[in-house]
RNA sequence: GUGGGUGUAGUUCAGUGGUUAGAGCGCCAGAUUGUGGCUCUGGAAGUCGUGGGUUCAACUCCCAUCACCCACCCCA
């Protein structure tokens, strides 16, 4: 085989079709309980857009963008997240002029990433998100948070642990910045080398290095959440009272910081423990500066972005599946040459009744007819042969009790409906 | 981007210098007249990832390359 797919990307085969509809179904579902709409954004912006939005001190956009030149010399990235594509439309579509709040989702949103794939971790990858605009008390939180839990929830997903952080606003940041610089002052030397790098750009994020003498340090640290300013405070411990109303099992972590710098105030991460240590699952938080860095109005956001793959991973750790749907519900085996156009044609018409009904396209034996539908599982056999055409009738058999009935061919359609309803 | 492992039928794998490369599962077909699941029998199917090199001879050794898996980094 010449041709593959390209590094870290993967097929969404036939066979697992039924898994990712179920789970769009679920999210879908989910977020219209919530009022929220889907919005569906182009695969691919200006470069321009996540480097104002994402932020360009961060790995995303360093060093993991699929950026190019179009034959226009436009610069063009294949969206790195999800965030900064909803955040864009609603400005150039003026939705902030709209009832407020401004509700959406988006549903397996393609997302690309140049890294290294692994274990959970795809060049291109597929993301359920929620953005909520407009809301500046932490309802919003609370209501996206709840939805993704719900979603998780209803696939069946337990012993999933959620964690929840403030890292503060413009107002209170660069005050604890300056603490955060103190203190790591002292420690510099033990920092690694791509922290001493942040101490400069972004000092919050050597709070979550993976560095073993990093995390050493980053664990005496002072912490952000001594350094809330009031309304900083006063949204985070809102938030809390909003989850623990609904008895979330939150766990306050304040060394979750998000690889974004958008960021303001709420950031939170849904871990799921999988057999090779933890991984996250869901990441999100609030973005209050975001509408106007990107050049619309002075509005407040919320939301999260949910890696499809990675739910599909821990659905198989926990060892859920997809509820089993119906591929065919009737095949019509045909005998000989004389048989062929009349299965076809009640094949036909079965359709047209909304039936999923199937035919032999292989010229097969009878046996070899019933072995495929057998292993297709289809309930319901009809036998279009030579005897039965000739009394103007066809026989139907219910695979599972074996039992067969002899039912005349003009009415073939309504009595095939009939038993079909009348067995469900 | 760095380091380690792997790459042989559809699939899981065996085969480590020597005739026409094997097995289980899967697929297709047959086991007397027009009927699935179990069993038995037979069959099809491989440019041994790709490209070079060493050798009388390479799936087997060497080099490169691509992809996958794993770790780091980071994250969904």
């Amino acid at each position: 085989m010449h041709i593959q797919s390209p590094k870290g990307t993967r097929d969404m085969l036939p066979k697992d079709s039924f898994l990712w509809q179920w789970i769009e179904h679920t999210m879908r579902k989910e977020a219209a309980l919530a009022s929220y709409l889907e919005i569906r954004t182009p695969v691919f912006e200006y470069t321009e857009l996540f480097e104002r939005g994402v932020g360009d001190t961060t790995d995303i956009v360093q060093k993991e963008m699929y950026t190019f030149l179009d034959k226009g010399d436009r610069s063009i990235t294949l969206k790195p997240e999800g965030t900064a594509g909803a955040v864009r439309a609603l400005i150039e579509n003026k939705l902030y002029a709209e009832p407020l709040p401004v509700k959406m989702y988006y549903l397996n949103n393609p997302i690309f990433r140049y890294e290294n794939p692994q274990h959970g971790r795809l060049r291109e990858h597929h993301q359920f998100g929620m953005e909520c605009f407009g809301v500046k008390g932490p309802t919003a939180d609370a209501e996206v948070i709840m939805t993704v839990l719900r979603i998780l929830n209803q696939l069946g997903l337990r012993n999933l642990s959620v964690k929840i952080n403030s890292i503060g606003c413009p107002v209170c940041r660069p005050s604890y910045h300056e603490a955060l610089r103190a203190y790591l002052k002292a420690h510099f030397d033990e920092l690694c080398p791509q922290c001493k790098e942040r101490y400069d750009r972004n000092p919050l994020r050597v709070l979550d290095c993976k560095e073993k003498s990093c995390q050493v340090i980053a664990r005496n640290a002072p912490s952000i959440l001594d350094h809330l300013c009031e309304e900083c405070d006063t949204h985070f411990e809102g938030l809390q009272q909003l989850l623990n109303a609904r008895q979330v099992p939150i766990s306050i972590d304040p060394q979750i910081v998000r690889g974004l710098d958008y960021y303001t105030k709420t950031v939170f991460e849904i871990i799921m423990q999988s057999p090779r240590g933890e991984m996250a699952l869901c990441g999100g938080g609030r973005y209050d500066g975001l509408v106007k860095e990107i050049g619309g109005p002075d509005m407040p956001g919320v939301g999260f972005g949910i890696g499809t793959e990675r739910i599909i991973l821990e659905l198989q750790n926990q060892g859920i599946e997809a509820p089993t749907r119906e591929i065919t519900t009737v095949f019509i085996a045909s005998l000989g040459e004389e048989g062929r156009m009349p299965a076809y044609q009640l094949c036909m018409d079965l359709r047209v009744a909304g039936i999923k009904a199937d035919f032999d396209h292989m010229n097969r034996s009878l046996k070899a007819q019933f072995r495929y539908a057998d292993k297709l599982g289809v309930p319901y056999m009809v036998i279009a042969g030579g005897d039965e055409l000739q009394r103007g009738t066809v026989k139907i058999k219910e695979m599972k009790t074996g039992d067969e009935k002899e039912i005349p061919l003009a009415e073939a359609v309504s009595t095939i409906k009939a038993i079909i309803t009348q067995d469900q």
